[in-house]
DNA sequence: CCCGGAAGAG
DNA sequence: CTCTTCCGGG
């Protein structure tokens, strides 16, 4: 017969209700979201399942963040097969598939338990946000330590370009952020990074962390709510986004990143976010207001919800010069961008708060690891395990990837990333970031004055700093 | 079960 | 490129 390919299946018009589990944002479960590729992907195709209650039965949401089980192998395998019609789809196959994962960082497997794997958020995000220099932003990097590097960072670019292929030309046609289109290099696709404040600025502060999340225990209890599902709606909604250019060919994918639309509105990088915010618009919000369907629609409230724990997002690592990778080198140890900035948002995220985050002396975060193959300019991989338990994993066989690395560089252009000691941070951070970010209340709908430090802010970022992305 | 190489399809 | 298919090995 004939494959019913049903993609509907999996689509909801607007998911009310995800999973407590982990959520992403809406882009992440649209296959034609997909950046980088024009057909649906197998992990998006999981978060697909994952994201609705009903495929509960075959999987789900359990155990770390991020991680999830397979309860029904052949049923998640036939499902697969439907909607790529390929009918032959066993989970044997299907697990090839997931290992071919392991490399790009996508996923990964939880050792010791059937079925089980674990996605790395950091990957995901970056996917649709290249632009943004998670490696290097504070949150992961707070969440890293977080981790004490239970697992692994990757948002090494050749992660990134697996599954951001390259960008098209709109991309930098259109700005990502709200500087609007100010048109960018001619040559190729060069990504800002203005949002981000904190990345230059010194440190914002950041006050305390919502008491939104209950201890954060580093391996949470099996089942352990990542309660903060509900309120992200607000926190990203487009609203705060500047403006996405209607026809953007990437529409979502921009927005609704959480750290782009959460910091550069935000008059301090963290203010607001720690605001307890509001409720109200949390919850039930999402399901009320999604303006339209769903989908690429035009904005809608974006909802954003991060894995449980962003820890895995540690990506500690950045690796700045490989061996093999020579042209700016010198630039990366002049700045040690991912140094400082680790530090900062290490800060940030370490909160001390809570102590189970110190960061643990195991110090993964200064990583360097020089993987004699990888070409990039400044690299950023990871160098902790990745593994979801710490098993070890040493190093993963990146030699594939090498090609990958090359095709895209990240360079700092402006040399300075500068940034923020390590101490400047206060102490008060809270512990996630991430989850933080999400939980944000929502700002108003109309930009509020007291936008504008943040663009102050801003503006400085332009012109100091800049990330490009180089495709060979 | 899980892993990863190899070849090949679209 | 992203799987899909096979497959030998642990």
């Amino acid at each position: 017969m004939d494959c019913n390919c049903v993609s509907d299946l999996l689509l909801p018009p607007v998911p009310a209700l995800w999973t407590p589990g982990i959520a992403f944002p809406d882009w992440a479960y649209k296959p034609e979201s997909s950046p980088g590729s024009r057909q649906i992907q197998l992990w998006h195709f999981i978060l697909e399942l994952l994201q609705k209650e009903e495929y509960n039965g075959v999987i789900v949401w359990q155990g770390d963040y991020g991680e999830f089980v397979i309860k029904d192998p052949d049923e998640v395998a036939r499902l697969w097969g439907a909607r790529k019609c390929k009918p032959h789809m066993n989970y044997d196959k299907l697990s090839r598939a997931l290992r071919y994962y392991y490399n790009k960082r996508i996923l990964h497997k939880t050792k010791g338990k059937r079925f089980t794997y674990k996605f790395n958020f950091s990957k995901v995000v970056l996917v649709n946000y290249p632009l943004l220099d998670m490696a290097n932003s504070p949150f992961f990097l707070a969440q890293n330590h977080f981790n004490g590097g239970s697992t692994a960072p990757d948002c090494s670019p050749e992660a990134i370009q697996s599954l951001f292929p390259r960008l098209p030309d709109s991309g930098r046609g259109t700005s990502l952020f709200d500087r609007g289109t100010t048109a960018p290099g001619p040559e190729g696709d060069k990504l800002r990074l203005d949002a981000f404040p904190f990345l230059s600025t010194g440190a914002p502060c950041y006050t305390k962390p919502p008491s939104l999340l209950g201890p954060y225990p580093r391996n949470p209890p099996f089942d352990y709510p990542w309660g903060f599902n509900p309120y992200l709606p607000g926190a990203f909604s487009l609203n705060n986004c500047p403006k996405l250019p209607p026809g953007s060919l990437y529409p979502s994918q921009f927005y609704p990143n959480p750290l782009q639309s959460g910091l550069s509105q935000l008059p301090h990088p963290f203010s607001s976010l720690l605001t307890p915010g509001e409720p109200g618009g949390g919850e039930r919000g999402a399901a009320g207001q999604t303006g339209g369907t769903n989908g690429t629609a035009g904005g809608q409230p974006v909802r954003l919800i991060m894995p449980p724990f962003p820890g895995s997002l540690s990506m500690g690592r950045t690796d700045i010069g490989n061996g093999a990778s020579l042209g700016e080198r010198e630039r990366a140890e002049a700045n040690p961008v991912g140094t400082g900035l680790s530090l900062g948002l290490g800060a940030i995220g370490l909160g001390a708060g809570t102590g189970t985050g110190r960061q643990s002396p195991t110090e993964r975060r200064g990583g360097l690891k020089l993987d004699p193959e990888s070409d990039s300019d400044l690299e950023i991989t990871d160098l902790s395990d990745s593994s979801s338990d710490n098993e070890n994993e040493h190093e993963f066989g990146i030699r594939k990837e090498s090609r990958l690395a090359n095709r895209s560089q990240i360079v700092l252009d402006g040399k300075k990333v500068s940034a923020l000691p390590p101490s400047s941070l206060p102490a008060t951070v809270s512990p996630r970031p991430l989850k933080s970010l999400m939980p944000v209340s929502p700002p108003p709908p109309s930009l509020p004055p007291s936008r504008s430090p943040s663009v102050a802010l801003h503006d400085r970022h332009k012109k100091t700093e800049t990330l490009k992305m180089i495709h060979s």
